[in-house]
DNA sequence: ACCTGAACACCGTTCAAGT
DNA sequence: ACCTGAACACCGTTCAAGT
C-alpha cells in the first residue's frame, strides 16, 4: 500500500499523466484544470503551483507523448539496416499502429495549438525517417521526399478515416496488405 | 441601407451562417454563443429562441455545410460521363480544393461530435464517388473501393499535413502533378 | 413571435492564508 | 515547498418579463 491511492504531495508528472489518460478516455477537453483536480484528489490551487498555467499543462503532457511515441517508432524502425525490404516493415509498423486511443484523440485535436505543434514535429520526423528508407531503396533526395510525403499523408489520413468515419473502412488482412503495397507503389520506380 | 448591419429581427440561419465564418476564422471554439451574440448585435437569450442550445447550432450549421460544400464537389465532378480519363480531372479538383480555412478548421475539429460526424458523412459520400470512377474506368467492386479509400485516406492525410505542418509539403506545380499521377496509382492495374 | 436582463453552474485563474 | 479556500471572469443555459 504505497504506489497506489492518494498521495498527499504530487508532482508535474502526476498532472502529464492523468492528463495523457484523461484525453485518451475523453479527448483532449477531458483534461480540464478541475477534473484532474479532482481525479488526483486536489485542488484547482495545487495545480497552479505546478504550472502556470492550462496551456503550459498541455505543452508538457505533448512534450512527453513525444519522446515517447517517436522514439518508440524511430527506434523500432531503425534499428536493423535501412533496404528496400525495409520498407514494406516500416510501414506495416506504421499502419499497424493505426487506432490507439491516444494518437486517434490526438490527431482529432490538432486544433489546439499544443496538440497541433507537438503532431507537426512528430510528422514531420516521420517524413524525415521515411524519406531516408526511401533514400536507401535507391530514389533519389526529391523523389524520395516526394514519396515520403504522399506515405505519411496515406498513414495519417487513414487513421483519421479510422478515428471519423471506421465504417468506411475496409476490412482485414487484406486491406492492410494492400496499403502496404501501397506504400511501396508511392515510389515511382520499375 | 438595408440588408448589412444590425436588423432587429434574426432567423436561424443568421446564427449558422456567423457561425460557420466564426470558424473559419477562429476554429470551432469561436463559435461560441456568448461572442456570436456579439457579432449579431445580440444578447444570448435571443439566441435560445431560434436553438435549445449549442450543440444544436453546431448540428445545423455542419448540415448546411454538408449540403453547399458536398453537393458543390459531387456535382462539379459528375457532370460529364465517368471514364478513366476523369480520375485524373477528379483528383485534381479534390486535391486543388485543399487549403480552404474552413475544411481545415473542420477537419482539425473533428473531435467534435457534430463536426465528425458530418466529416465522416462527407467522407463517405466521397469515396463512393471515387469508387464510381474507379469501377467506371474497370476494376472491380472490391478494388474499386480500396482503391477509393485510399485515395480519399491520402486527401485527408494531404490536408491535414497542409493544416498542422505546411512546411513538410514539397511545393507547386509538380508535387500537385505527383499527387494525381499517384491517384491513378492506387488503382492496382498495368 | 422574438428578445432582454438577471440569475446560476462550470471551469480557468489568482491569491492570501495555512502546513 | 506545497497546498487549501475563497474570489472573480467567462461562457452555457434558464426563465420571467418585456415588446
Amino acid at each position: 500500500m504505497d504506489g497506489s491511492s492518494p498521495r498527499r504531495r504530487l508532482t508535474a508528472d502526476d498532472w502529464t499523466g492523468a492528463a495523457l489518460q484523461a484525453i485518451a478516455e475523453g479527448g483532449l477537453d477531458a483534461a480540464a484544470v478541475e477534473p484532474l483536480a479532482k481525479r488526483l484528489g486536489a485542488t484547482k490551487g495545487s495545480f497552479y503551483w505546478h504550472f502556470s498555467n492550462r496551456r503550459a499543462l498541455l505543452d508538457r503532457t505533448m512534450e512527453t507523448w513525444e519522446k515517447v511515441h517517436t522514439d518508440a517508432v524511430i527506434a523500432a524502425t531503425s534499428a536493423a539496416p535501412a533496404a528496400p525490404e525495409r520498407l514494406a516493415e516500416l510501414l506495416e509498423i506504421v499502419f499497424g499502429s493505426i487506432g490507439e486511443p491516444l494518437e486517434l484523440a490526438l490527431l482529432a485535436a490538432v486544433d489546439d495549438p499544443s496538440v497541433g505543434a507537438a503532431v507537426a514535429r512528430v510528422t514531420e520526423r516521420r517524413v524525415d525517417h521515411v524519406a531516408g528508407l526511401y533514400r536507401a531503396a535507391g530514389l533519389d533526395e526529391a523523389a524520395a521526399r516526394s514519396s515520403a510525403v504522399a506515405a505519411v499523408a496515406l498513414y495519417l489520413g487513414h487513421a483519421q478515416l479510422a478515428a471519423a468515419a471506421p465504417s468506411t473502412l475496409p476490412e482485414g488482412a487484406a486491406w492492410t496488405a494492400h496499403l502496404t503495397r501501397l506504400g511501396e507503389l508511392l515510389a515511382p520506380r520499375p
